[in-house]
DNA sequence: CTTATTCTAGAAATAATGTTCTAATATGGG
DNA sequence: CCCATATTAGAACATTATTTCTAGAATAAG
């Protein structure tokens, strides 16, 4: 576990990943790059897993995103504690480095870009989405990590906040 | 603004309050003993408010807790600033003042006890009652904070969720 | 095998942050 | 008004964290 406590000493990372300090700053130029870059990782494996749910239609158009989260907290936990557990802005500021800023937009823009053509698809407005898509499932979890794992069964009331939420505000409905 | 990127320096409560590092130490003691008294502060002016709305039993018990965080947001934004945006463990950690590590164990246990009893009350699994209560809310309410104020219009959303997840537990509906 | 390159190690230097201390200032009771 | 007590101020100090640096080990290409 490299993030304890929120906060992120080069020293406890030397510690808990047996990798010396030089050669962190070898690879990662400095702490900010260190913690942007694990902050990058973690987004991306989460979005590639999101978008690609994304692109599968089902019955209830994006429900199979709004599970993806809880899912995603099963399947990668050291990646999920990262996006679940640390703010983005604990591990990325404005001194962290510019191409790595540039990584997060570029990352973000699609992500949102995404959101938006579902959102025009479906007729959904852009909060509506937000909420049932990111803003529950993510809420819902937490009550859980970290410390324990996330129980299946959450999977179902998410499916009935998102179907709440979601099924009064579609057109096709 | 006292939080910002999750990190609290002794140096910038004083920019940020005016008030000298001396007096800092004479109130509180410690850096420790400031996060502590701002999260059970905070955490305090929360339950008074929780508490009092888990005592009037309205058409559909615990509806009224549950919107109880957006509107705190609202009515006390620099509270729920630390409430929504900060961890527990970033405030109070193993080595919080002793006193104050009490102090946080009656309060939750003060919470705790309130919320058991609702869930014997409504015969809700405690769960369902946590999940309703506590994580939709603080996950909706986190799509807006910081930053942006919580609009009105969540708090409709955040009904429809509650209702979803509790109506088809309660055993007299 | 040899050399060039990349990577690792960890002690030492630098920088940032928390805490203490003493003097000065306010506050309130007699 | 005077003293006693509580509070404030901020420079000096102590501690903790980040970064640099140099020497040595691994790796790969010729």
């Amino acid at each position: 576990m490299l993030v304890r406590d929120g906060e992120v000493r080069m020293q406890s990372v030397v510690e808990q990943t047996g990798v010396s300090v030089g050669s962190l700053y070898h690879r990662f130029g400095s702490r900010e790059g260190l913690l942007a870059r694990a902050w990058l990782d973690t987004l991306a494996a989460f979005h590639a897993r999101f978008l690609a749910a994304l692109d599968q239609p089902g019955e209830v158009p994006g429900l199979a995103e709004a599970l993806e989260t809880p899912r995603f907290c099963r399947d990668e936990p050291d990646k999920a504690l990262i996006l679940v557990c640390c703010r983005r802005s604990e591990l990325m500021s404005d001194d962290t480095p510019e191409a790595l800023q540039a990584e997060l937009a570029a990352v973000n823009d699609g992500v949102m870009a995404a959101i938006e053509a579902f959102c025009r698809r479906t007729g959904l407005p852009l909060e509506i989405a937000r909420l049932g898509l990111i803003g529950f499932p993510l809420g819902a979890v937490k009550l859980y990590m970290p410390g324990a794992p996330v129980p299946e069964a959450l999977d179902e009331e998410i499916e009935r906040a998102y179907r709440a939420v979601v099924l009064p505000r579609l057109v096709s409905s």
